[in-house]
DNA sequence: AAAGTGACGCATT
DNA sequence: TAATGCGCCACTT
């Protein structure tokens, strides 16, 4: 951990504002356009961020391109993503997924 | 040091 | 419309 490549996942998911979520593979297109000459895959992102389980990031606020949440979720599974999601203000189209039209960080 | 693993995404069948 | 396969690289053991 603490490569340049974690920090830029953990930098990028902390500037996510409140209230707002992106796609992993959003995250993956902005490395590319970036400095990283490699190209990053939308796994390695959640990989990251899963791996480390930093309490720290908002973890919560990334989805996979449906607006689908993480199953995997490493701080109580899915719901308990789900939950912070909702308590931020945000909207769920059913159980597992979220508005992307609305909540979508266009920002990249 | 090497191999296995993985919160996805896209093209193809 | 749904299911399958492959790409891709850092992290863990």
């Amino acid at each position: 951990m603490a490569t340049n490549f974690a920090n830029q996942v953990w930098k990028i998911t902390k500037q996510i504002p409140k209230g707002k979520v992106v796609t992993y593979g959003q995250i993956a297109k902005k490395f590319q356009i970036s400095n990283f000459k490699f190209q990053i895959d939308p796994r390695m992102i959640g990989w990251m961020l899963h791996a480390n389980r930093d309490p720290k990031i908002p973890c919560h606020r990334v989805v996979d391109r449906n607006g689908r949440v993480a199953d995997n979720y490493s701080f109580g599974g899915w719901e308990e993503q789900v939950r912070r999601l909702k308590s931020e203000g945000i909207k769920f189209i059913d159980e597992m997924h979220v508005d992307l039209k609305k909540y979508q960080w266009s920002k990249f």
